[in-house]
Formats: C-alpha cells, structure tokens, sequence
DNA sequence: TCAAAAGTGTTGGGGGTACACCCATGC
DNA sequence: GCATGGGTGTACCCCCAACACTTTTGA
C-alpha cells in the first residue's frame, strides 16, 4: 500500500472526529476523494484486497481485587488529554510490535511489581470508531485479579490510582464504563465455573471472607450452612486448624482459617465445576 | 505523530518477518534507529505518551452449520499471498473507519444474504505479532449461527467455500485452527447455558436431530429418554402434531416433527439456564 | 428380513434448598 | 447487654442417571 492510501485515510478519521471543524482544512480535490474512501468504507469486497494499517491498539486493564470484604476495581486519573482528569481504567497504547496479552501481563508487572502469570486473561476487542477522539484506537481489554493487600504505593498516587467497590464505579472516560460492565459479566461466569478464591483471597481467610466473595461476585446472597456444605465436600479447602486474631480485614476474630488445597485447586480450575447455590 | 515514527515502525516490521533479509536494506543508521524501536516495544511505560497507527485490522467469521446430521464450520480457499491455495476462515482486511461488528455483520450478509443480527457475536481478538507475514495484523474474530440450507452458491464456488465437520477440520492458514478451537470452546459454553437451536435449526425439525446438535456441539452423547424428559420440562418445544416425510436431511420419515415456542427461547436466552445431561 | 432410528416409564440416589438456635467477640 | 458474625444438622423434593423393549421405516 502507497503513502497516499496512508494520508487519505488519516483525512477520513478527522472528518468524524469532534475536532474536525476545528482542526482540519480540505480541498475540494480531497473532499472528493475522501468520499470515495467513505463509500469504500461502506461496501465489502470479499476477500478484500490489502491491510490498512492505520489503526491504533490500546490495551485496559480491569483489575478485581478483595480486600476481605468488597470486590473492588482499580481506576487511574488520567493526567493527559483527550480526557484530562477523567477516571479510567489503568490503559496504555500498544506499540505495533507487542503482543496483545504480554503487554497486559506488563502493565500488571508494573502496577503490582510481580508477575502473574495464571490470572491475566483477555476479554475482548472494544473498537468502536469514534471511542478514541484522536483517531481509530481499539482497546483490547484484559482483567486480572489480586487481593488488595498488593500494590505499589509510589507509583499509584503519582496516578491518582485507587480502588472502587464494583458497585461504586462512577463515570469513566472513552468507553470504560462498558469495559468494566463486560469484565463483570466474565466474572459472574468464571466464579461459576471455575474457583477463584485463590487469586483473590489472602492465603488464609476466614469462610465468612469467602461466602462475601462470592456474594459480591455473582451478586447473590447464599444460605451460610449450604455454602460450608458444598465447599467441605469439594476437597479444596484445608482447615488449618487456627483462629484468626481479627487483624485481617474482612476476619472476625476468633473465626477458622482455611487456605485452599493447590491440587483440589487447579483440578477443578482444568476440569470446570458448577457452583450453583 | 509524525510520519518518521511511521517509517521506523514500517521497518520493524520487515525485519521480524520472514522477509526480511531478502526484501529490505538497511543502514547503519536505521538499524541502530531500529533498535531503539525493539527496547521502546520491550520497555512499558504507564501510561504510555501517544497511540502507534501501524497497525491493521481484520476480520474472521468462523460460521457454524448445522446440515440436520453433522456440526460444521465454512472454510475459504484463499486466492491470493500470503497464502495462496490454503484452507482458511472467511476473513477480510477492516478499514481503519469500520465498527468491528459491524463488518463481521456485513460478512455475514454478502455470504448468505440476509441480515443475522441475534447470532454474530466477537469471540476475542487475536494478536500475535508474526500471525501474518505482511505486518502487524491483529484479527478480531466474531462466530455466527446458521444452518446450512443459507447460501449463495455463485460467491461460494468462486472463492472455493465449502462445509467441514467440526472434527474434520485441516490445517489452516494464519492462526485459523487456534481460532476455531476457540470458537468450539465458545459454543459449547453457550450450548450449556442458552439454548441455540433456533438459529441452527430449521423451523420444523425432529427431536432426533435436536439431540444430535447437541450432541456434536458438547462432544458427548445423552441418554434418549432422559434428553427427551428434560426438553419437554423446559417448555421450549412445541409438539406439531405432525410426522417428518423424510426430505430433511437428518430426518427420519415418521418421526414426529417440532419448532421451538419463541416466548420461552428468548426467555431462556435472556435468563440463562443450565442444559446438564 | 434386517438394520436403523423412534418412541416410551420407572427407580434410586445425590444434591440443592429451606430452616433455627446457641456461642464468641467487640462495642 | 446488645449487635454482629460464627458455627452447626435435618428433612424434603426435585432432578439427574441408569436402564430395555417394541414399532416403524427403508434398503
């Protein structure tokens, strides 16, 4: 593809973009032919003849932590325009020649200061076109998930980063807000079908912190004797046999401690389950 | 950006690829400039200063039929480089002014004819850097539902399209296989949870071929009477009091024919429910 | 006449669901 | 002492799972 194609299609962007009339000045000559692009746009050729490599990738970052008692996210305060001062999720841009998922596995190992390799996942492409003011940017959207207790104080207020109670998020920039709603649908479905309490707990935690997890999870409430049934007969938790002195967040003092069983674990997270209650 | 920062990306790009040492020279000077760009890609900076538009987009649509008898998915025989004369998905290279779903809807549409809005859905965008020879090319890929009576034979024979058996499925060009194998993981989470005859289905169908569906999406087999029980319970089937004459595939003459009450599916597709056999 | 699919009931067991009271701790 | 959460057992019922034979149709 010629370097014309390139700067004709960059025209064809700041036409729809809000800062068109400001910002951009046509000739008739590129008028026209910016109403061909947009026709171009408009029909499909199957298979299609070249790429257009003219778009952008960002990539968000939903990260779920438990803090003991609410599940939370955490939102950045963007410091840069399009949207100066605005709450959004922890993103960056991608350059050309990263890999989609190491990049959100990066920007985990920079948020957090260690590596997490199991529970970094993709969610999925939001491209809408107009999402980005500054031209064609598509987010590919991961998630992660991490207790609470793990951050790194320096760099978070640097970008005013913070943590939300799910059911707390505010407004956010770009599309954020359909980002988050997203992750928490892939949520709802993952604590169904996979166990998830290891990366969201702290590695000894009371039943009371982990009924809340997963009421605030699926949204639910759950009968507590049912809830100590079914966990007790699914092998994946260790009663360790001691009481917690009320020092961690979410812990009653006094209440058992449990920490999980890694083989039971990681079985059921190959094999799949059902958590229905 | 500047259209320097493009050229340099352009170039990273030639010297991953398997082309690189035939096709393009450098200098001393843009190797060492090329260099910089691979620290820049391995380096993360949160957040990161400008979007890189060197990118393209494309599009799969891995198209799931059902002919009454077997489970299969539409393949392409590819006319062109980069890999000319190979099996693959329907695909098509996005402008940078396309909506994702949008195009994967627009696909759909100039391979059967006809609009499909409930069953085109994104599966997850797939990014690795070297999937396509020719640059960055991530490709987001999307799965629909038909059956395999929609077609349109002309466009299919001249871009060699054809029906494969799920189990069936060679070697493709790109990353198809690893896309299909996504899709199959896709559909047999949705098979579980919403019901999916509808769209794969033809209107009157027998509770032979109903069984056989699910079957061949979930890759296992149930137990006649006990399918049959937990399809009545469900209120989903709607009895036509009426005998197959045997001209559907897949269907046995005699046997008694079906559709499915339109209340109650997207009852259940909204509400969700658990098909466990 | 033979092979292949359609159609049809019963039983047992496991697990989901509903439900109430006493104890320990912290304020 | 009062509020909050921790901890414990039973009974019912529904639904999943296992199982076999007769009838119809087409080759």
């Amino acid at each position: 593809m010629g370097m014309q194609g390139t700067l004709q299609f960059t025209t064809v962007v700041h036409m729809f973009s809000p800062l068109f009339c400001t910002s951009v000045c046509h000739t008739i000559a590129q008028v026209r032919r910016l109403f061909y692009f947009c026709q171009m746009g408009e029909m499909i050729h199957f298979p299609q003849e070249e790429p257009d490599h003219n778009v952008a990738l960002s990539t968000s970052l939903v990260v779920f932590g438990f803090d003991g008692v609410d599940l939370k996210i955490l939102l950045a305060k963007s410091s840069r325009p399009p949207f100066e001062g605005a709450l959004f999720l922890p993103s960056r841009y991608l350059k050309a020649s990263e890999e989609l998922l190491l990049s959100a596995k990066k920007m985990f190992f920079d948020l957090f200061g260690y590596e997490n390799p199991s529970t970094v996942e993709q969610l999925r492409a939001f491209g809408q076109v107009f999402r980005h003011p500054g031209g064609r940017v598509v987010n590919i959207a991961h998630y992660a998930l991490v207790h609470t207790s793990d951050f790194l104080t320096e760099q978070w207020e640097q970008h005013g980063m913070h943590w939300v109670a799910v059911n707390e998020v505010p407004d956010l920039a770009f599309d954020h807000n359909a980002i988050v709603g997203y992750a928490l649908e892939r949520l709802k479905r993952r604590v169904r079908r996979r166990p998830v309490g290891f990366d969201l707990l702290p590695k000894e935690f009371t039943l009371g912190q982990l009924q809340n997890l997963y009421e605030k999870a699926m949204d639910k409430t759950f009968d507590k004797r049912n809830f100590r049934k079914k966990l007790f007969k699914s092998k994946l938790l260790i009663d360790l046999d001691k009481k917690s002195d009320g020092s961690g967040y979410g812990q009653h003092k006094g209440s058992l401690l449990f920490s999980f069983n890694a083989e039971a674990y990681s079985m059921m997270k190959l094999k799949g389950y059902d958590f229905v209650l």
